[in-house]
RNA sequence: GUGGCCGUAGCUCAGCCCGGUUAGAGCGCCAGGUUGUGGCCCUGGAGGUCGGGGGUUCAAGUCCCCUCGGUCACCCCA
Protein backbone atom coordinates (compact mmCIF):
# COMPACT_ATOMS: atom_id res chain seq x y z
CA UNK A 1 0.00 0.00 0.00
CA UNK A 2 2.84 2.49 1.10
CA UNK A 3 4.51 1.69 -2.87
CA UNK A 4 1.79 2.38 -5.33
CA UNK A 5 4.44 1.25 -8.10
CA UNK A 6 5.59 -1.90 -6.45
CA UNK A 7 3.02 -4.36 -4.68
CA UNK A 8 4.15 -5.27 -1.36
CA UNK A 9 1.71 -7.60 0.69
CA UNK A 10 1.11 -7.44 4.45
CA UNK A 11 -0.54 -10.45 6.11
CA UNK A 12 -3.96 -10.00 6.96
CA UNK A 13 -5.81 -7.53 9.18
CA UNK A 14 -5.60 -10.12 12.16
CA UNK A 15 -3.48 -12.52 11.17
CA UNK A 16 0.66 -12.58 12.40
CA UNK A 17 3.07 -14.62 11.36
CA UNK A 18 4.68 -16.33 14.40
CA UNK A 19 8.62 -16.29 13.92
CA UNK A 20 10.82 -18.29 15.64
CA UNK A 21 11.57 -18.69 18.78
CA UNK A 22 7.81 -18.01 19.44
CA UNK A 23 7.26 -20.85 17.12
CA UNK A 24 9.00 -22.54 19.42
CA UNK A 25 7.40 -21.39 22.40
CA UNK A 26 4.29 -22.29 20.88
CA UNK A 27 5.17 -26.09 19.78
CA UNK A 28 6.70 -26.70 23.55
CA UNK A 29 3.50 -25.59 24.70
CA UNK A 30 1.39 -27.61 22.92
CA UNK A 31 4.18 -30.68 23.54
CA UNK A 32 3.44 -30.42 27.00
CA UNK A 33 -0.52 -30.23 26.57
CA UNK A 34 -0.60 -33.17 24.68
CA UNK A 35 1.49 -35.35 27.31
CA UNK A 36 -0.83 -34.27 29.83
CA UNK A 37 -3.90 -35.35 28.30
CA UNK A 38 -1.89 -38.40 26.20
CA UNK A 39 -1.48 -39.82 29.90
CA UNK A 40 -5.40 -39.56 30.56
CA UNK A 41 -6.13 -41.11 27.73
CA UNK A 42 -7.02 -38.70 25.25
CA UNK A 43 -6.29 -39.01 21.40
CA UNK A 44 -5.54 -36.61 18.66
CA UNK A 45 -7.64 -35.49 16.28
CA UNK A 46 -7.97 -32.91 13.38
CA UNK A 47 -10.85 -31.78 12.24
CA UNK A 48 -10.77 -29.87 8.45
CA UNK A 49 -10.54 -26.04 9.11
CA UNK A 50 -13.63 -25.52 6.83
CA UNK A 51 -17.01 -26.74 7.18
CA UNK A 52 -20.54 -26.58 5.93
CA UNK A 53 -21.76 -23.38 7.63
CA UNK A 54 -24.64 -25.41 9.06
CA UNK A 55 -22.52 -26.88 11.05
CA UNK A 56 -21.85 -24.03 13.33
CA UNK A 57 -25.21 -22.30 13.16
CA UNK A 58 -26.16 -25.38 15.09
CA UNK A 59 -24.19 -24.30 17.71
CA UNK A 60 -25.02 -20.94 18.27
CA UNK A 61 -27.25 -18.77 16.28
CA UNK A 62 -27.52 -16.05 18.25
CA UNK A 63 -24.35 -15.50 19.67
CA UNK A 64 -22.10 -12.85 17.93
CA UNK A 65 -19.95 -15.79 17.14
CA UNK A 66 -21.48 -17.02 14.79
CA UNK A 67 -24.05 -14.44 14.28
CA UNK A 68 -21.45 -11.63 12.72
CA UNK A 69 -17.52 -13.18 13.44
CA UNK A 70 -17.61 -15.91 11.10
CA UNK A 71 -15.53 -16.20 7.89
CA UNK A 72 -18.48 -17.52 5.89
CA UNK A 73 -18.24 -17.38 2.20
CA UNK A 74 -19.83 -19.19 -0.71
CA UNK A 75 -17.90 -22.18 -1.84
CA UNK A 76 -17.34 -22.80 -6.19
CA UNK A 77 -20.46 -25.37 -5.91
CA UNK A 78 -22.58 -22.09 -4.35
CA UNK A 79 -22.41 -24.41 -0.99
CA UNK A 80 -22.48 -22.34 2.18
CA UNK A 81 -19.03 -23.02 4.33
CA UNK A 82 -17.20 -21.05 6.68
CA UNK A 83 -14.13 -21.41 8.58
CA UNK A 84 -14.08 -22.83 11.98
CA UNK A 85 -14.71 -19.97 15.15
CA UNK A 86 -14.03 -22.87 17.00
CA UNK A 87 -13.52 -26.46 17.46
CA UNK A 88 -16.21 -28.63 19.46
CA UNK A 89 -18.62 -27.74 16.85
CA UNK A 90 -16.10 -29.86 14.02
CA UNK A 91 -15.12 -32.57 16.60
CA UNK A 92 -18.88 -33.26 17.24
CA UNK A 93 -19.85 -33.56 13.26
CA UNK A 94 -16.52 -35.67 13.03
CA UNK A 95 -17.99 -38.01 15.91
CA UNK A 96 -22.15 -38.28 14.08
CA UNK A 97 -20.09 -38.61 10.89
CA UNK A 98 -17.73 -41.89 11.88
CA UNK A 99 -19.72 -42.94 15.03
CA UNK A 100 -16.32 -44.15 16.72
CA UNK A 101 -16.59 -45.99 20.07
CA UNK A 102 -17.58 -44.52 22.99
CA UNK A 103 -16.04 -42.86 25.62
CA UNK A 104 -14.71 -41.01 22.21
CA UNK A 105 -11.89 -38.61 24.69
CA UNK A 106 -9.78 -36.51 21.73
CA UNK A 107 -7.66 -33.97 22.02
CA UNK A 108 -6.80 -31.35 19.48
CA UNK A 109 -4.45 -27.80 18.46
CA UNK A 110 -5.03 -25.60 15.96
CA UNK A 111 -6.12 -22.58 14.37
CA UNK A 112 -9.35 -20.77 14.56
CA UNK A 113 -10.89 -17.63 12.56
CA UNK A 114 -13.43 -14.78 13.76
CA UNK A 115 -13.55 -11.66 12.24
CA UNK A 116 -13.52 -8.85 14.72
CA UNK A 117 -11.33 -6.36 15.27
CA UNK A 118 -8.10 -7.30 16.71
CA UNK A 119 -6.43 -6.22 20.07
CA UNK A 120 -4.12 -7.33 22.60
CA UNK A 121 -4.83 -11.41 23.06
CA UNK A 122 -7.49 -11.52 20.43
CA UNK A 123 -6.81 -11.84 16.61
CA UNK A 124 -8.48 -13.25 13.48
CA UNK A 125 -6.25 -16.05 13.65
CA UNK A 126 -6.32 -17.50 16.86
CA UNK A 127 -4.97 -20.89 18.35
CA UNK A 128 -6.56 -23.19 21.02
CA UNK A 129 -5.93 -26.31 22.65
CA UNK A 130 -8.71 -28.45 23.71
CA UNK A 131 -10.38 -31.76 24.57
CA UNK A 132 -14.22 -33.28 24.12
CA UNK A 133 -15.39 -36.27 25.60
CA UNK A 134 -18.30 -37.82 23.91
CA UNK A 135 -20.74 -40.39 25.47
CA UNK A 136 -20.09 -40.34 29.02
CA UNK A 137 -22.66 -38.91 31.73
CA UNK A 138 -21.36 -38.98 35.32
CA UNK A 139 -19.44 -36.02 37.37
CA UNK A 140 -16.60 -37.46 37.63
CA UNK A 141 -15.68 -36.85 33.87
CA UNK A 142 -16.15 -33.29 34.69
CA UNK A 143 -14.18 -33.51 37.40
CA UNK A 144 -11.11 -35.05 35.46
CA UNK A 145 -11.59 -32.74 32.30
CA UNK A 146 -11.25 -29.83 34.57
CA UNK A 147 -8.58 -31.37 36.68
CA UNK A 148 -6.91 -31.99 32.95
CA UNK A 149 -6.34 -28.34 32.12
CA UNK A 150 -5.79 -27.58 35.85
CA UNK A 151 -2.48 -29.89 35.35
CA UNK A 152 -1.50 -28.31 32.36
CA UNK A 153 -1.89 -24.99 33.56
CA UNK A 154 0.90 -25.94 36.43
CA UNK A 155 2.99 -28.12 34.20
CA UNK A 156 3.89 -24.55 32.25
CA UNK A 157 4.61 -22.63 34.82
CA UNK A 158 0.94 -20.64 35.63
CA UNK A 159 0.15 -19.56 39.33
CA UNK A 160 -1.93 -16.69 38.79
CA UNK A 161 -5.18 -18.78 37.24
CA UNK A 162 -8.14 -19.02 39.01
CA UNK A 163 -11.12 -21.65 38.12
CA UNK A 164 -14.41 -20.49 37.75
CA UNK A 165 -17.27 -23.28 38.27
CA UNK A 166 -21.20 -23.04 37.62
CA UNK A 167 -24.04 -24.85 36.17
CA UNK A 168 -26.81 -24.34 33.68
CA UNK A 169 -28.65 -26.88 34.48
CA UNK A 170 -30.96 -29.31 32.62
CA UNK A 171 -31.98 -28.53 28.96
CA UNK A 172 -35.61 -27.61 30.79
CA UNK A 173 -33.82 -25.54 33.75
CA UNK A 174 -31.80 -23.63 31.68
CA UNK A 175 -35.21 -22.29 29.65
CA UNK A 176 -37.02 -22.17 33.18
CA UNK A 177 -33.53 -19.91 33.71
CA UNK A 178 -33.78 -17.73 30.80
CA UNK A 179 -37.04 -17.14 31.17
CA UNK A 180 -36.66 -15.91 35.02
CA UNK A 181 -33.57 -14.02 33.52
CA UNK A 182 -35.62 -12.80 30.62
CA UNK A 183 -38.65 -11.13 33.05
CA UNK A 184 -36.38 -9.65 35.52
CA UNK A 185 -34.24 -7.73 32.90
CA UNK A 186 -37.29 -6.60 31.08
CA UNK A 187 -38.93 -5.16 34.68
CA UNK A 188 -35.48 -3.23 34.93
CA UNK A 189 -35.66 -2.54 31.33
CA UNK A 190 -35.36 1.40 32.16
CA UNK A 191 -32.12 0.67 34.16
CA UNK A 192 -30.28 -1.22 31.09
CA UNK A 193 -27.61 0.11 28.30
CA UNK A 194 -28.60 0.06 25.07
CA UNK A 195 -26.08 -2.53 24.34
CA UNK A 196 -27.92 -4.40 27.30
CA UNK A 197 -31.03 -4.07 25.91
CA UNK A 198 -29.84 -5.16 22.06
CA UNK A 199 -28.25 -8.30 24.12
CA UNK A 200 -31.52 -9.16 25.45
CA UNK A 201 -33.48 -8.95 22.58
CA UNK A 202 -31.91 -11.88 21.43
CA UNK A 203 -30.26 -14.31 24.52
CA UNK A 204 -31.20 -12.78 27.76
CA UNK A 205 -28.21 -14.85 29.29
CA UNK A 206 -25.61 -13.09 27.40
CA UNK A 207 -26.61 -10.02 29.45
CA UNK A 208 -25.71 -11.41 32.30
CA UNK A 209 -21.44 -11.55 30.97
CA UNK A 210 -22.13 -7.51 30.55
CA UNK A 211 -18.90 -5.66 32.37
CA UNK A 212 -20.98 -2.11 31.86
CA UNK A 213 -20.67 -0.46 35.53
CA UNK A 214 -24.63 0.72 34.17
CA UNK A 215 -25.97 -2.65 34.19
CA UNK A 216 -24.25 -4.02 37.41
CA UNK A 217 -27.10 -3.28 39.90
CA UNK A 218 -29.45 -5.28 37.15
CA UNK A 219 -27.31 -8.13 36.54
CA UNK A 220 -26.44 -8.78 40.27
CA UNK A 221 -29.91 -8.43 41.27
CA UNK A 222 -31.23 -11.31 39.05
CA UNK A 223 -31.97 -14.55 39.77
CA UNK A 224 -29.33 -17.25 40.13
CA UNK A 225 -30.21 -21.00 38.91
CA UNK A 226 -29.89 -22.38 41.81
CA UNK A 227 -33.47 -21.30 42.50
CA UNK A 228 -34.36 -22.78 39.43
CA UNK A 229 -32.06 -26.32 39.25
CA UNK A 230 -33.44 -29.28 39.26
CA UNK A 231 -32.80 -32.30 41.44
CA UNK A 232 -30.84 -34.06 38.79
CA UNK A 233 -28.81 -31.15 37.72
CA UNK A 234 -28.08 -30.02 41.43
CA UNK A 235 -26.62 -33.83 42.78
CA UNK A 236 -24.66 -33.22 39.51
CA UNK A 237 -23.49 -30.58 39.95
CA UNK A 238 -22.68 -31.26 43.39
CA UNK A 239 -20.69 -34.28 43.02
CA UNK A 240 -18.59 -32.24 40.76
CA UNK A 241 -17.80 -29.63 43.28
CA UNK A 242 -16.84 -32.30 45.56
CA UNK A 243 -14.25 -34.09 43.11
CA UNK A 244 -12.96 -31.19 42.75
CA UNK A 245 -12.48 -30.84 46.42
CA UNK A 246 -11.43 -34.16 47.35
CA UNK A 247 -8.70 -33.59 43.84
CA UNK A 248 -7.57 -30.43 45.89
CA UNK A 249 -8.17 -28.43 42.71
CA UNK A 250 -9.53 -25.01 43.64
CA UNK A 251 -12.72 -23.58 42.55
CA UNK A 252 -14.36 -20.14 42.58
CA UNK A 253 -18.72 -20.35 41.93
CA UNK A 254 -19.78 -17.93 39.90
CA UNK A 255 -23.22 -18.21 39.33
CA UNK A 256 -23.44 -15.62 37.02
CA UNK A 257 -20.81 -17.10 34.49
CA UNK A 258 -22.77 -17.55 31.08
CA UNK A 259 -20.26 -19.08 28.52
CA UNK A 260 -19.80 -17.97 24.99
CA UNK A 261 -21.44 -20.47 23.39
CA UNK A 262 -25.58 -21.57 23.57
CA UNK A 263 -25.08 -25.52 23.43
CA UNK A 264 -23.90 -25.55 27.42
CA UNK A 265 -26.26 -27.31 29.60
CA UNK A 266 -25.15 -28.39 33.02
CA UNK A 267 -21.20 -27.74 33.95
CA UNK A 268 -19.77 -25.10 32.59
CA UNK A 269 -16.13 -23.44 33.61
CA UNK A 270 -13.62 -20.92 33.16
CA UNK A 271 -10.03 -20.20 33.46
CA UNK A 272 -9.32 -16.63 34.48
CA UNK A 273 -5.33 -15.64 34.55
CA UNK A 274 -5.15 -12.37 37.24
CA UNK A 275 -1.48 -11.70 35.98
CA UNK A 276 -3.65 -9.87 32.96
CA UNK A 277 -6.31 -7.54 32.47
CA UNK A 278 -9.82 -8.36 32.76
CA UNK A 279 -10.24 -7.93 29.18
CA UNK A 280 -8.38 -10.60 28.11
CA UNK A 281 -8.03 -12.95 31.29
CA UNK A 282 -9.66 -15.86 30.15
CA UNK A 283 -7.54 -18.29 28.99
CA UNK A 284 -9.78 -20.83 28.52
CA UNK A 285 -13.10 -22.49 29.16
CA UNK A 286 -15.94 -25.17 28.59
CA UNK A 287 -18.97 -27.13 29.77
CA UNK A 288 -21.13 -30.25 28.79
CA UNK A 289 -22.88 -29.92 25.52
CA UNK A 290 -25.46 -32.69 26.26
CA UNK A 291 -27.40 -32.71 23.39
CA UNK A 292 -25.28 -31.13 20.81
CA UNK A 293 -24.58 -34.22 18.93
CA UNK A 294 -28.15 -34.56 18.44
CA UNK A 295 -28.43 -31.09 16.88
CA UNK A 296 -26.05 -32.31 14.62
CA UNK A 297 -28.00 -35.29 13.62
CA UNK A 298 -26.73 -38.05 15.82
CA UNK A 299 -27.93 -40.17 18.23
CA UNK A 300 -28.52 -38.54 22.20
CA UNK A 301 -25.00 -37.99 23.10
CA UNK A 302 -23.69 -36.61 26.28
CA UNK A 303 -20.58 -34.82 25.79
CA UNK A 304 -18.54 -31.85 27.59
CA UNK A 305 -15.26 -30.42 26.54
CA UNK A 306 -12.96 -27.51 26.95
CA UNK A 307 -10.37 -24.84 24.64
CA UNK A 308 -7.56 -23.24 26.05
CA UNK A 309 -6.68 -20.10 24.06
CA UNK A 310 -2.61 -20.43 23.33
CA UNK A 311 -2.37 -16.73 22.85
CA UNK A 312 -3.73 -15.71 25.92
CA UNK A 313 -1.99 -18.27 28.01
CA UNK A 314 1.29 -16.96 26.22
CA UNK A 315 0.29 -13.82 27.73
CA UNK A 316 0.38 -14.76 30.72
CA UNK A 317 3.26 -16.50 31.31
CA UNK A 318 4.78 -13.26 29.69
CA UNK A 319 3.15 -11.75 32.84
CA UNK A 320 4.29 -13.63 35.36
CA UNK A 321 7.71 -14.47 33.49
CA UNK A 322 7.60 -18.41 33.07
CA UNK A 323 7.51 -20.75 30.05
CA UNK A 324 10.11 -18.73 28.11
CA UNK A 325 11.36 -18.93 24.66
CA UNK A 326 14.07 -21.55 24.22
CA UNK A 327 17.70 -21.01 23.33
CA UNK A 328 19.08 -22.00 20.12
CA UNK A 329 20.71 -25.20 20.17
CA UNK A 330 22.81 -27.09 18.27
CA UNK A 331 25.41 -29.88 18.67
CA UNK A 332 27.91 -28.51 15.79
CA UNK A 333 28.68 -25.90 13.78
CA UNK A 334 31.54 -26.59 10.96
CA UNK A 335 34.11 -23.38 10.17
CA UNK A 336 35.61 -24.28 6.40
CA UNK A 337 38.16 -22.31 5.38
CA UNK A 338 38.88 -24.67 2.62
CA UNK A 339 36.23 -24.27 -0.09
CA UNK A 340 32.97 -25.67 1.47
CA UNK A 341 33.48 -29.14 0.39
CA UNK A 342 34.29 -30.13 3.93
CA UNK A 343 31.55 -27.91 5.44
CA UNK A 344 29.09 -30.05 3.08
CA UNK A 345 30.43 -33.57 3.75
CA UNK A 346 31.14 -33.19 7.97
CA UNK A 347 27.11 -31.76 7.93
CA UNK A 348 26.19 -34.17 6.21
CA UNK A 349 28.05 -37.09 8.36
CA UNK A 350 27.02 -36.00 11.11
CA UNK A 351 23.39 -35.31 10.98
CA UNK A 352 23.82 -39.00 9.77
CA UNK A 353 25.35 -39.51 13.13
CA UNK A 354 22.40 -38.50 14.92
CA UNK A 355 23.98 -35.00 15.93
CA UNK A 356 22.56 -31.34 14.79
CA UNK A 357 24.61 -29.76 12.84
CA UNK A 358 25.07 -26.38 10.88
CA UNK A 359 27.49 -24.44 8.89
CA UNK A 360 28.38 -21.07 6.46
CA UNK A 361 26.87 -21.25 3.27
CA UNK A 362 29.42 -18.77 0.61
CA UNK A 363 32.65 -18.99 3.02
CA UNK A 364 33.57 -16.13 4.36
CA UNK A 365 36.62 -15.35 6.69
CA UNK A 366 37.31 -17.72 9.57
CA UNK A 367 36.17 -14.59 12.40
CA UNK A 368 32.70 -13.96 10.44
CA UNK A 369 32.34 -17.97 10.08
CA UNK A 370 33.31 -18.20 14.12
CA UNK A 371 30.71 -15.28 14.84
CA UNK A 372 28.00 -17.49 13.29
CA UNK A 373 29.16 -20.29 14.86
CA UNK A 374 28.67 -18.36 18.48
CA UNK A 375 24.95 -17.23 17.19
CA UNK A 376 23.84 -20.34 15.73
CA UNK A 377 24.17 -21.82 19.94
CA UNK A 378 26.08 -24.14 19.00
CA UNK A 379 28.09 -26.45 21.64
CA UNK A 380 31.21 -27.45 18.98
CA UNK A 381 32.54 -25.33 16.37
CA UNK A 382 34.52 -27.65 14.07
CA UNK A 383 37.43 -25.81 12.28
CA UNK A 384 38.73 -27.47 8.92
CA UNK A 385 41.70 -25.56 7.55
CA UNK A 386 44.68 -26.38 5.28
CA UNK A 387 47.25 -27.85 8.46
CA UNK A 388 43.71 -29.75 9.02
CA UNK A 389 43.27 -30.87 5.78
CA UNK A 390 46.90 -31.99 5.11
CA UNK A 391 47.24 -33.88 8.94
CA UNK A 392 44.28 -35.57 8.05
CA UNK A 393 42.73 -34.06 11.28
CA UNK A 394 39.87 -31.88 12.39
CA UNK A 395 39.89 -29.00 15.31
CA UNK A 396 37.59 -29.16 18.04
CA UNK A 397 36.83 -26.26 19.78
CA UNK A 398 34.56 -25.87 22.72
CA UNK A 399 31.95 -22.73 22.16
CA UNK A 400 30.86 -22.91 25.79
CA UNK A 401 32.64 -21.47 28.91
CA UNK A 402 36.44 -21.39 27.70
CA UNK A 403 37.86 -22.06 24.83
CA UNK A 404 39.36 -25.26 24.62
CA UNK A 405 40.25 -26.80 21.51
CA UNK A 406 41.92 -30.46 19.98
CA UNK A 407 43.16 -31.61 17.08
CA UNK A 408 41.36 -34.88 16.08
CA UNK A 409 41.14 -37.00 13.09
CA UNK A 410 38.83 -36.68 11.22
CA UNK A 411 37.19 -40.23 10.92
CA UNK A 412 37.39 -40.18 14.79
CA UNK A 413 35.25 -36.57 15.08
CA UNK A 414 31.33 -38.66 15.49
CA UNK A 415 33.19 -40.37 18.92
CA UNK A 416 35.06 -37.97 20.23
CA UNK A 417 31.87 -35.82 20.30
CA UNK A 418 29.76 -39.16 21.56
CA UNK A 419 32.33 -39.31 24.17
CA UNK A 420 32.77 -35.43 25.06
CA UNK A 421 29.20 -34.69 26.12
CA UNK A 422 26.87 -37.51 26.00
CA UNK A 423 23.69 -35.41 26.70
CA UNK A 424 24.39 -33.00 23.95
CA UNK A 425 24.25 -35.64 21.84
CA UNK A 426 20.70 -36.79 22.65
CA UNK A 427 17.72 -35.11 21.03
CA UNK A 428 16.36 -33.95 24.40
CA UNK A 429 13.21 -32.45 25.12
CA UNK A 430 12.47 -28.50 24.24
CA UNK A 431 14.64 -26.74 26.46
CA UNK A 432 12.71 -24.11 27.69
CA UNK A 433 13.64 -22.16 30.34
CA UNK A 434 12.00 -19.09 31.91
CA UNK A 435 13.33 -15.70 30.62
C1' G B 1 -19.34 -1.40 13.62
C1' U B 2 -17.48 2.87 17.33
C1' G B 3 -13.53 5.67 19.86
C1' G B 4 -8.29 7.04 21.68
C1' C B 5 -3.16 6.84 20.45
C1' C B 6 0.82 5.94 16.94
C1' G B 7 3.28 5.52 11.74
C1' U B 8 11.13 8.46 10.86
C1' A B 9 17.06 2.84 9.35
C1' G B 10 16.02 -4.55 10.01
C1' C B 11 14.30 -3.43 15.56
C1' U B 12 13.29 0.34 19.68
C1' C B 13 12.88 5.39 19.35
C1' A B 14 14.59 11.06 19.36
C1' G B 15 13.64 15.23 16.08
C1' C B 16 7.53 17.70 14.97
C1' C B 17 4.86 22.13 19.75
C1' C B 18 8.53 27.33 17.91
C1' G B 19 8.99 24.95 9.22
C1' G B 20 15.21 26.63 7.27
C1' U B 21 21.97 23.91 4.90
C1' U B 22 24.19 16.64 3.84
C1' A B 23 17.58 13.49 9.07
C1' G B 24 20.06 11.34 14.28
C1' A B 25 20.89 7.64 18.52
C1' G B 26 21.01 2.77 20.69
C1' C B 27 20.64 -2.27 19.31
C1' G B 28 21.30 -5.44 15.10
C1' C B 29 24.10 -6.22 10.42
C1' C B 30 29.00 -5.96 7.52
C1' A B 31 34.31 -5.07 7.71
C1' G B 32 38.87 -3.96 10.18
C1' G B 33 41.87 -3.88 14.82
C1' U B 34 43.88 -9.95 15.55
C1' U B 35 47.15 -12.12 7.15
C1' G B 36 43.56 -19.48 11.10
C1' U B 37 39.78 -18.47 16.13
C1' G B 38 33.37 -16.52 18.50
C1' G B 39 31.59 -14.00 23.07
C1' C B 40 33.97 -8.31 25.74
C1' C B 41 36.20 -3.82 23.80
C1' C B 42 37.72 -0.08 19.97
C1' U B 43 37.36 1.97 14.85
C1' G B 44 34.94 2.35 10.30
C1' G B 45 30.86 1.14 6.89
C1' A B 46 26.25 -0.16 4.64
C1' G B 47 21.20 0.78 5.44
C1' G B 48 15.92 5.95 5.25
C1' U B 49 11.02 8.10 -1.40
C1' C B 50 10.50 10.55 7.39
C1' G B 51 3.35 5.15 5.55
C1' G B 52 0.85 7.25 0.83
C1' G B 53 -1.61 11.42 -1.75
C1' G B 54 -2.92 16.45 -1.92
C1' G B 55 -2.54 21.50 0.10
C1' U B 56 -0.11 26.01 2.51
C1' U B 57 4.87 28.20 1.93
C1' C B 58 10.61 30.97 -1.04
C1' A B 59 11.24 26.34 1.91
C1' A B 60 7.51 20.67 4.95
C1' G B 61 9.95 14.82 8.70
C1' U B 62 7.92 19.45 11.10
C1' C B 63 1.65 23.09 9.63
C1' C B 64 -3.51 21.65 7.26
C1' C B 65 -6.82 18.00 4.74
C1' C B 66 -7.67 13.15 2.90
C1' U B 67 -6.23 8.16 2.85
C1' C B 68 -3.88 3.51 4.17
C1' G B 69 -1.69 0.76 8.04
C1' G B 70 -0.59 -0.49 13.16
C1' U B 71 -2.03 -0.57 18.19
C1' C B 72 -5.17 -0.23 22.48
C1' A B 73 -10.11 -0.09 24.15
C1' C B 74 -15.60 -0.70 23.51
C1' C B 75 -18.93 -4.64 21.70
C1' C B 76 -18.04 -9.73 22.21
C1' C B 77 -14.96 -13.61 23.30
C1' A B 78 -10.23 -17.89 23.93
Amino acid sequence: MSRPDRTEFRSLTGMRDVLWPESARRRALVDVFAAVVEAAGYREVRPPLLEDLGVFLRVGETTDVVTKEMYDFEDKDGSRVALRPELTAGVVRAFVQHSPPVPWKVWYEGANFRHERPQKGRYRSFEQVGVEVLGVDDPDLDVEVIALAWRFYEAIGLRSVRLLLNTLGEHDDRARYTEAVRDHLEAHRGDLSDQALATLARNPLRVLDSKRPQDRAVVESAPVIADVLSAPAAEHFARVREGLEVLGVPYTEAPRLVRGLDYYRRTTFEFAAESLDAAQNAVGGGGRYDGLAEDLGGPPTDGIGLALGVDRILLACDAEGVFGAPEAVLDVYVVDLVGGAAARDLTHELRAAGFSADRRFGGGSMKSQMKSADRSGARWAVLVGDDEVAAGEVTLRDLRGGADQRRVPRDRLTAELAGSQPSETQPSEPEVEPT
